[in-house]
DNA sequence: CGGCTATTTGAGTCTAGTCAAAGCCTGTGG
DNA sequence: CCACAGGCTTTGACTAGACTCAAATAGCCG
């Protein structure tokens, strides 16, 4: 993996040369997230202090406990992000895609750990760059804000799941966000395509690989999903599901 | 909604004259939490904007889903945060004290609700108003995302918790958290005076009651804590409270 | 000293975890 | 094109940790 500063201090400057107006106006996430609430002049601005950079699937791009020099923005791709115990066992926080902002948990040190579950595609700020512009371009602190408490909802909505659900609970619950999270894919029906595997689904929903099967043969067995290969779930009965999701039976 | 300088500087400079130097110089959460990042004057102004409140104990001030108007510091007392599930399964997503903020975790509508576990007293922020403040004093919307991100440092250790930890590690995390929050009182060992019950512990920490009051059985048998009335709890071996605490046996 | 509530303890149950094996997909190479 | 190796997923049998229901005990307050 190469993150010399070199390198991609010249990468980031020729695609700036080579586009003109830059990678942001076609950049995937544009008008998703943090960079949505710029506009074109003060963006370019930003992209100026921005090295973009790529991690394969399945590499650990941030670690827990190491100095936090960076923020990143997903330009595509997903990762997960996690917290581990001494002994190994592991509780996922969350999965990022194209838009979102990672690094806010944090002090000096990060608090979480970030792989790639896809190939993924980012924008890197130095931290105290970034801090460094607020002054000049406020709504960029002002949205920081606004993440931060979005992520403090869906974190403590995930305490919910985690400190009070049952497992097929969580297991609906997790489909009914993701459905309303991903633009379903593919006509026929309603299919997700899940990037994770049942081992981060369960590490996700803090359960077992063997409970997270058992609770979608359960939901396939009352048809409100079916579950087929290569991570694809269809959705029969989305308002079951919800149900089922919320506890609200 | 009157926001504008002019009204603010005037109602600030009242309460200045009634209260000479102001309530915030006496304040308990004067150098703790949000007001300590504040100089004396730029206080004074925020003090302009705040309305002192109280809530008595077992009272709730915030309810889930309603419009969010306010934020909230405390400035003495205890309250717990809270979501519940329709069927009434809760779980409580933190506990705050003097010089703790309320509030982050919401949009238009609160994502929470709080009660007072003890007598509280508290400075309410409205919401527009404070957003209003920020140009003027950019010191304090850099405060609130340092809150933000601590916050939500502490949310994910706690999923970590919830998801992943047994129920004797739950206990001697959450007491050996509290060790180093709150300041040992009274003299003789390490004693901790607990405001909440018991109850209350097993919906922070995913658990019934039954499990709790076990888990402090197991922790005294082990000599680690001592249990009394009156919600007092020694730690007479915090090394080994820490170590379970953190599953590093 | 009661009455009330909070907490602890006990006995049995159940959900989810553990261990083990079978099935299924994927990708590779003959 | 098919056979096979490897990993991922499902299913099964059993176990264990936490929950439920129930009763006893201990504080708290008048």
């Amino acid at each position: 993996m190469s993150f010399d500063v070199a390198t991609l201090r010249r990468r980031s400057i020729n695609v700036l040369t080579e586009n003109g107006l830059g990678l942001c106006t076609r950049c995937e996430a544009r008008h998703i997230g943090l960079c949505d609430a710029l506009h074109d002049d003060d963006l370019h601005f930003l992209a100026g202090v921005a090295r973009q950079g790529t991690v394969e699937k399945n590499h650990v791009f941030v670690t827990e406990g190491d100095a936090a020099r960076s923020f990143f923005n997903i330009n595509h791709g997903t990762a997960k992000l996690y917290k581990d115990l001494p002994d190994g066992r592991r509780q996922i926080t969350g999965f990022v895609g194209a838009g979102d902002f990672i690094g806010l948990a944090a002090d000096t040190h990060y608090a979480f750990s970030a792989e790639a579950i896809e190939p993924v595609r980012f924008c890197r700020f130095d931290r105290v760059e970034l801090r460094a512009i607020f002054g000049r371009f406020p709504e960029i602190e002002r949205r920081l804000l606004e993440v931060a408490s979005h992520e403090l909802i869906v974190c403590q909505e995930h305490s919910l799941l985690l400190g009070r659900m049952t497992a097929i609970e969580r297991v609906a619950s997790f489909l009914d966000v993701w459905l309303h999270r991903a633009p379903p894919c593919q006509g026929s029906g309603i299919t997700l395509n899940l990037p994770m595997s049942r081992s981060d689904l369960a590490e996700y929903l803090g359960l077992t690989i063997e409970t997270v099967s058992r609770a979608l043969a359960s939901l396939r067995k009352q048809g409100v999903v079916a579950v087929a290969a290569d991570h694809r779930i269809s959705i029969l009965d989305p308002a079951r599901l919800s149900i089922i999701g919320q506890a609200a039976a």
